[in-house]
DNA sequence: GTCTATATGCTGATAGAC
DNA sequence: GTCTATCAGCATATAGAC
């Protein structure tokens, strides 16, 4: 199978592209036909609407977003100290991966309120997404009972890791812009930040 | 003198709301002018393009947030955990009130490359505002040698507090949009985070 | 300074030929 | 399925009357 074959997925995988870099107020399906190299009126015979060609993208990529959060924590390892490296160290390799993405959603939920709740709607009907946060709640309150980590919500523990590795992936392309960072740089500071991350969350964490 | 005597600053400050709440590419200057009151080519008689206009905005804004990153850690205190807890405690504080500052100031960086070489051109050129990070080193650095702190790069210091503050008014609004919470609920949840935070930081901060 | 009117350009979306 | 042609709508910006 070529992969000039299909017309539809390469409209679509344009569009995940255009989207990422420009947001959906910044891409026109005007754009996304001309990176295809076909007229701006398939764009719209495929999907109809710019919205539903939106929804499409950003649907799938909160979906890998919601498995890439628990899978790591839910792996039956080592000691936690070692499942909370091993976890950290995942997301950031994925956000290395796709540093565009947690800027992405969040400023297209931000921006649109109905699309937050078509989003909202959507997860919750898909099954097997919908306990994400259940299953991070045993693992780490579990943890908590054993005395491996001091007492903490879970809420604030996905939010302390989160945050702390997200960030990065923010402030990298705006610093590196204006130093006109090497991408060894680039991955010398990811690399820095994740060593120094996990030595923050490990301490902070300790039970005393 | 009163507010409305001077049409060019109403003008200025319902671009200020507009472009926090919807950003550059959200709002239009016929925005500007219906909240205003008057007519839209006014915006234009005013400030000639509406790039002047946001790059108005924008820059003032950028200069608040300079000010506030430096200024509690500077100011000469009790010693240094201290100093976390109320440093820590006013970027909560500033962050309450201005919830949608940091998301607006990344987003227009990230979107628009050429705004962020002129935003960076302007504040090196602003001296008044040109060493924030050789000041804040300094205060960290000293620390580090008084052995309050274990050893850590001013740079990892600055966004392990940033990250873990700003990312939680990203999610605020998200959250609560969905969830219906009542004003309260926000403050308790704002709170709580705050608290958080800080052992976070002065636990994952000790010298062993 | 403030207004109306308008120029010009781009957008999303559709109609209809092939 | 793919194309050209075209629509209505909204954007920024300006010209010119008052």
């Amino acid at each position: 199978m070529s992969k000039e074959q299909n017309l539809e997925n390469e409209i679509l995988m344009a569009a995940e592209d255009l989207f990422l870099e420009k947001g959906f107020a910044g891409t026109s399906t005007t754009d996304i036909a001309r990176r295809v190299g076909c007229n701006q009126a398939l764009v719209h015979y495929y999907f109809r609407t710019k919205e539903n060609l939106f929804l499409q993208v950003f649907n799938g990529k909160v979906e890998t977003i919601l498995t890439t959060l628990q899978e790591p924590l839910l792996e039956q390892n080592a000691d936690f100290p070692d499942k909370l490296r091993s976890t950290i160290g995942a997301y950031f390799d994925f956000l290395t991966a796709n540093s565009r993405l947690p800027f992405f959603v969040i400023n297209e939920l931000l921006c649109n309120k109905e699309r937050l709740q078509s989003a909202y709607i959507y997860f919750m009907q898909n099954t097997s997404h919908n306990n994400v946060f259940g299953l991070i709640d045993s693992v780490v309150q579990a943890e908590v009972q054993k005395g491996t980590i001091r007492p903490i919500g879970t809420v604030d523990f996905v939010l302390n890791i989160v945050s702390l590795t997200v960030f990065n992936f923010v402030v990298l392309p705006i610093y590196s812009d204006l130093s006109g960072s090497t991408e060894a740089e680039k991955t010398e500071f990811i690399n820095n930040r994740k060593e120094e991350v996990i030595r923050l969350v490990i301490n902070g964490m300790k039970n005393q």
